[in-house]
DNA sequence: TTCACGCTGTGAAACATTTCACAACAAATA
DNA sequence: TATTTGTTGTGAAATGTTTCACAGCGTGAA
């Protein structure tokens, strides 16, 4: 069991040696990995050591082999089907971005309730009426969800999801989901997130007790 | 000084306060906001007291109370003007979000390299050309910015942005910046997040060792 | 007035994660 | 061959965060 933190770093660990790779490069070190994607040399090695990635005290880590272990830890046997609910700003954002960007990653199917947007294919995803989603998922085997509705609404969208069969759950409001122990859920709050650079930038103007 | 997980909580607290507020209740009990933000109570009380919000045995916390607690310790005196640099369709979905939504923040300026987008105001924001970002946020009196521009130009700029005087930074591109000491960055990686729902959903599929 | 209840506030324990620090080793050099 | 150099892999320490568990208290009931 591999804590969330350690995900993290290695999925950003492969998008860097992939253009690595591409530069031509075979072999880095530790330290070269830690600066390129901003970590100490020794949480790099220890994020290694956990994908059982050998490495060569005079070589490093092999480019290639580092992938193969990280995509044997992170990428699921099959393709996975991911159905996005909300095709508002955000979700358009989102379908856009990953159209062919990552091969084992697949908008599947989308859902809305707005009429002028569902019967269409937007970037490269079938747009289906939210109430379509129990059908279309299950039909299209969907494991898979990403909420991008707005807050009140999101709960409810959660349901939908599970009962349709869906066990992880990308959600990018800040409703947090009631869901049955199995389901795995990920929260992004930008707005949280804006608020912590907001707090932490302005200690200097502020009386922030150092300790 | 305050630890990041419990500014992202207590930035969540505010949202629901607001809610709860607006719903007509003037208390709550620390197990209630516990299961609206999805925490544990003594995280809850923890958070609280680190605001110095001070509860009542009885009636738990007064809701004004907790809001006001709250703001002093995360809002800065002003208003924060914001720039956001590259309007794509995450920088135009994060402008359309914010436009009016939170009272302490403005995105005072927006910037892209495309002149279809220049000199036009978007969602409220006025666009200017890249080449003019060190004079505008300098003019403006800018000291935050986000960053929606491909990874690849991420680097550059995020020195532009900090050598125009901003002190803080919420970065969406996997990119790590390197920057000066006193500058704050938060990072977004919607990719990884995507790659730890995979991977925790699919726990149950694959050979995964629970030690 | 006294009692029982349920909550807050918090010290201390438990748990999680990062970092240090160094033995062991491979390659390059002399 | 012996020596130097610079890296990996990892036990152990340090650090950071959450959770437990309960003393103390205010309120309402009897
Ligand atoms: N965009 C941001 O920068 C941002 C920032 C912070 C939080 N968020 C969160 O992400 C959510 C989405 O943001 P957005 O900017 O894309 O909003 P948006 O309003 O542009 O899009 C919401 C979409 O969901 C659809 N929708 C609404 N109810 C639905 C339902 N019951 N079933 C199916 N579809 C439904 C709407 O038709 C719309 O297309 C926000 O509501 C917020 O909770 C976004
Ligand atoms: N949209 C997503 O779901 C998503 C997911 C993962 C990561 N990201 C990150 O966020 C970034 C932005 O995503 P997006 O979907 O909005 O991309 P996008 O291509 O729609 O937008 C990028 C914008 O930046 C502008 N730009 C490019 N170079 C510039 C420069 N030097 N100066 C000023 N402006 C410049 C472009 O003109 C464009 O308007 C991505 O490149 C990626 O790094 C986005």
């Amino acid at each position: 069991m591999i804590p969330e933190r350690t995900i993290g770093r290695l999925s950003l660990y492969r998008r860097i040696l992939d253009q690595v790779l591409d530069q031509g490069r075979t072999y880095i070190f530790s330290h070269e990995l830690a600066k390129l994607s901003g970590n100490k040399p020794a949480q790099v090695r220890r994020d290694l050591n956990v994908v059982k990635c050998p490495g060569c005290a005079s070589k490093g880590y092999d480019v290639q082999e580092m992938i193969r272990c990280i995509d044997s830890t992170l990428d699921g046997p099959d393709k996975q089907r991911i159905a996005l609910v909300g095709v508002g700003n955000l979700g358009r954002a989102v379908l856009h971005y990953f159209l062919g960007r990552r091969k084992k990653l697949e908008f599947a199917a989308a859902f809305d309730r707005d009429h002028d947007k569902v019967n269409r294919v937007i970037h490269g995803c079938r747009v289906y009426h939210i109430d379509e989603l129990n059908d279309v998922i299950r039909k299209e085997n969907i494991r898979l969800g990403v909420i991008t509705v707005p807050v009140s609404e999101a709960g409810h969208i959660a349901d939908l999801l599970v009962h349709g069969g869906v066990r992880g759950i990308l959600n990018f409001t800040p409703a947090p989901l009631r869901i049955p122990p199995g389901v795995y859920v990920e929260n992004i709050d930008i707005t949280s997130a804006i608020e912590k650079v907001v707090y932490f930038t302005d200690l200097g103007n502020r009386e922030k007790e150092k300790e």
